[in-house]
DNA sequence: TAAATGCTGTGATTTATATCACACACTATG
DNA sequence: CATAGTGTGTGATATAAATCACAGCATTTA
């Protein structure tokens, strides 16, 4: 396997790393383990200790939070970004699991390293600063989404967020169940909305697989509900 | 009015401004104003600029985003705390409102000294990520929550919260419309329930203040509902 | 004082969503 | 090949919550 460096990592110029001096990069390549995994993979687990960065370098992944009667996904996240951050920073343990959705290369820094080169370089320590805050607010907006739009708002704004933010393309994979706990309604449900959008001529889907076809009418859909 | 120094003020023992020299407070101290203000004041307004730090020294204050058809309170503060830190380092504008629910005394900083603060001394900057992520982290978990529990449950871990961590009283004032926005239900259900808690004798109700006679029950009713 | 306004509680009704039940594919696996 | 297991779509029904309607009671204002 061809080991790469974090001086040369593309990953990099997107995230606090950026600014890190090459002595820098070199001192977090010596702590940094690199873990290619699998789809549907654990890369951490709720409730564990959080002595680690988990940077996503290749990938996407879900965070997960264990619930009464339910399990809730409550983000999707795609790389480069980092995956549970504020839980390293500002907790003993993570508050959430993280799982694959696709296959994906994680980093796993030790937190000793981070808070060295937090306290050592201080525009990192303002790019963390700028990454927490921007995350915090991406949060509060999602939850507020969540909190205020029906079954159908939230399966549009849903579908929109993957096919613009995720994916990137009009096309992707999901399965109901992930569907369902992301949107958290019933997977009965959102297995008949999703007809409705289908018979609409809104979407096709194949499969696991859902493709945006009128884009325009999904996100009037997201709007209104 | 007597305007006390940062260097003596007891509030700054709880928050990041803690760590910092005699010579950074009287900084400090030279680029803050102290707000003082009465009982539902607009601390600054959704969508306006956000290039100011606001501290909370004294007070509650409520959050509360616009939406479609009802807006939406996420979240409640009490001092001392930051108020919204979040926008203020990481956007340009504030996603939310801040309003006082009850007599408050805010301090209020330019920008500019906090980014000369957190890049001048790096302890102070480590105290904002601690303080930034384990925000994060109360509003991942308050989301989860919200999305997970029903009416009933909702109500009775709303009025435990207040009890134990907002007003540290088994007795507070609360508005039922407050109360609505805050739990994501409509007023009249909030009532209902409310109603409901007072038939079991586990709440008193007396105008809009309520207060908790049988905090037990009203955990049992949080945990399983 | 009277009228207007805003917050509240409660009953009746409507609506959105959950739950139950089941059939149909698809994939493992012995 | 048969079998179990898992994810899925869809109809019927139950349930939670929203909405509508209105009356009571404060507080403000003319």
């Amino acid at each position: 396997m061809n080991i790469e460096k974090c001086e040369y990592c593309k990953a990099k110029d997107n995230t606090a790393v950026k600014v890190l001096s090459n002595n820098e990069l070199e001192l977090l390549q010596k702590n940094t383990l690199q873990l290619h995994l699998k789809e549907e993979v654990e890369v951490f687990k709720q409730d564990s200790a959080s002595s680690n960065i988990f940077y996503l370098k290749e990938g996407i992944v879900k965070l997960t939070v264990k619930g009464n009667h339910r399990n809730k996904i409550i983000k999707i996240i795609n790389s480069p970004n980092y995956i549970g951050l504020a839980s390293s920073l500002g907790s003993s343990i993570f508050n959430f699991s993280a799982i694959t959705l696709t296959k994906c290369v994680v980093c796993v820094t030790t937190l000793e390293t981070y808070q060295n080169l937090i306290l050592q370089n201080k525009y990192f320590s303002l790019e963390i600063i700028k990454h927490l805050s921007e995350n915090e607010l991406t949060q509060y907006n999602s939850c507020v989404c969540l909190l205020q739009q029906n079954l159908n708002g939230r399966l549009a704004s849903c579908l929109v967020n993957f096919s613009n933010n995720i994916y990137k393309s009009p096309k992707f994979e999901i399965n109901r169940k992930d569907l369902s706990d992301i949107i958290g309604h019933s997977r009965e449900n959102i297995s008949r909305a999703i007809s409705q959008l289908t018979k609409d001529g809104i979407i096709n889907i194949d499969g696991n697989y859902i493709e945006i076809i009128d884009s325009l009418k999904l996100e009037t859909i997201a709007k209104k509900g």
